[in-house]
DNA sequence: TTGATTCATCAACCAATTTTGATATAACCT
DNA sequence: AGGTTATATCAAAATTGGTTGATGAATCAA
């Protein structure tokens, strides 16, 4: 149930952006940073409950931020570098412009 | 009640996101990426009801993503480019190690 | 094939956020 | 002062989102 394709960036942005505010994500994007995990070791660096867990990857896959890889009974996440970098694309399209000064109201 | 200031970077980084992952918020934010504005000008752009606006802009200026400025009885609201920068870093961070990849589970 | 392990899913419950309509405040004009 | 306009705030209702514990599916090992 990937979301990413056929929508409009702005709105492609959005859903990773609410997705990236939420803390326990946020901690588990904080640990997929340093690389690739399997899901029992982040619950175990994590402290999380399983289904707890296991809620919030999906969260992040479905929204496109991770995906994941099977081997065996163990199953991998890591953070997509593109779903990163359309973000900072799009913050830097935000930050070219906003300086202006709005024309004056009356 | 600004809330950027005595708060570790990942949990300023969330809330910026998590400002950003609202529809409404986001309409403000793509229209504010043109140059600031008047709240009546908002309003009217966005087709929005006046206390809808306000209640989202003032969670965007506690967040330390908008800023503003009086003029007689208009108030301008702008993006602050230093909290886009600063979430364009906090993602560069996050993209640096990302794809190492896990040292098998068993 | 049985039992153990890893992860995903589900439903019920609980918590946080957003919307709405009404009212408050402050600046401006006559 | 009194009226008007622009914006902010508030409480109640509506909506959305997260947590929990139980169960299910797939893989593996014996």
């Amino acid at each position: 149930m990937r979301v990413l394709d056929h929508t409009l960036p702005a709105d492609q942005a959005r859903l990773l952006f609410k997705v990236l505010g939420d803390p326990v994500r946020l901690s588990v994007i904080e640990a997929l940073a340093a690389g690739e995990r399997c899901v029992c070791e982040l619950t175990g660096e994590l402290g999380l409950a399983q289904s707890k867990l296991s809620f919030h990857l999906k969260v992040m896959k479905d929204a496109g931020l991770l995906e994941s890889r099977q081997e065996g009974r163990w199953i991998y996440y890591r953070l997509r570098a593109e779903a990163l970098q359309t973000l900072q694309d799009w913050l830097a399209g935000l930050a070219a412009r906003c300086q202006r000064p709005a024309r004056p109201c009356p």
